[in-house]
DNA sequence: CGAATAGTATGACAAATATCATATTTTACT
DNA sequence: AGTAAAATATGATATTTGTCATACTATTCG
């Protein structure tokens, strides 16, 4: 069993604010595992029985509608927790999440958490500052989702894409999605957002080569949202 | 000045968390004014010193979009906190917040709330709680924006208001919103507002009086959401 | 390696929604 | 009460976006 006390990644969440007892406490208590490129942590509906830390990788937390679309309300990183808002609402989970690219992810059970959350105060600010800037997040979609085009919105996301996950040596985005999971994120259908891509490439703005995609004129993307 | 011990309207947020000591010392700090409906309470941007408890009325928290429209993102009414995102994450605010009837609120200042979350770990955990259900229904209502279409979205929104804020005697909403406000929040134009609710009029299905809304058969606007 | 499958691309068309114009009704104000 | 202003209503039209069909390309798997 390795050690929370030498993970870094702890430091990227509210679990920074756990001291050298609780870390040993926590490592005790957690269970880690690989999570493959596909692969499901948790669904829509599922009782949660505590959290997930991620170690390694990035999953997509996403509620399928009932024109069976997939909408992706997040992408979730190394260093962020994943099933705070079910637990601490002590509710089932309203979003699923499924791994995009291999992953690490350490479950530490609901009972340590709540343990945390009585007596480290500290750990509870930081739990409540990290949902509130979902909050933030999820609010500034909505208002994206209602008043802003595709065409804004594909230009946003891969903006933003670019500045959250970082691109390879050769300029193009280190995340690598299919084009219905882009679909998915803007809130469109995967025909459209796969002709807006051609359109946005044919314009030199971005160049797709397969799956990769990077972009070469961030101004004039920035200059359409 | 008023006693919060003696407010009933404390008893439906967080603060329900505060002992007797705490309550004389809000109220001790707190001050009470009364918004007229369309006053402003906060503006996007703004930094708040504090929050806000709704002891009267409702408001909507809504950010305006690039292209002139206000994206309406939560009602907020009669014992609901107002400011707490913003208050926590220690970042002006993203939503501006505008009476939609008269209000009386009273203004609780920062310092006092922090003590709160220092001393009193139920008032921490009461206030995550709400904000993840803010989290929840942000996230839902992204994905109805993204997936369900403008009809849909209008048939949803009047089903909640009428549950949300109940109805007169004579059936129609006991919230009265004008067509750009419902625009607003099921975000479309205002002019695809008003058609769709002559719409939904001449089939029977809600009536129309003025600004009086009245669902006669709730029935239908459920099958279509 | 080659077939099967999934993913990507593009055209043609349909549907949904926005925009603009204008009429009508309601509300606010002196 | 009477007028100005705002809100509501509706038609005509343009634009955006979705859907369906089909082709092409890449990937997987025996």
């Amino acid at each position: 069993m390795s050690k929370c006390e030498q993970c870094i990644v702890r430091e990227f969440s509210a679990l920074k604010a756990l001291n050298k007892d609780e870390l040993i406490r926590m490592a005790d208590c957690k269970t880690s595992y690989v999570v493959k490129k596909g692969e499901t942590i948790f669904d829509e509906g599922d009782l949660l029985n505590g959290i997930y830390c991620i170690k390694d990788g990035i999953c997509k937390l996403s509620k399928l509608s009932d024109n069976g679309k997939d909408q992706i309300v997040k992408l979730v990183k190394k260093g962020e927790l994943l099933g705070q808002r079910s637990l601490i609402s002590e509710e089932s989970t309203n979003l699923s999440a499924v791994a995009v690219e291999d992953m690490q992810v350490c479950f530490i059970p609901k009972q340590e958490i709540l343990k945390f959350f009585n007596e480290n105060n500290q750990f509870s600010l930081n739990m409540m500052k990290s949902v509130c800037g979902d909050l933030k997040d999820a609010d500034d979609g909505m208002v994206n989702l209602a008043q802003k085009t595709v065409k804004q919105r594909l230009a946003e996301t891969l903006l933003k894409l670019e500045s959250d996950f970082g691109t390879f040596e050769d300029g193009s985005l280190k995340i690598q999605l299919s084009r219905e999971e882009i679909a998915g994120m803007i809130g469109t259908a995967t025909e459209s957002c796969i002709r807006l891509l051609s359109e946005f490439n044919k314009e030199g703005w971005i160049s797709l080569q397969g799956k990769k995609i990077s972009i070469i004129h961030k101004k004039e993307l920035q200059r359409m949202i």
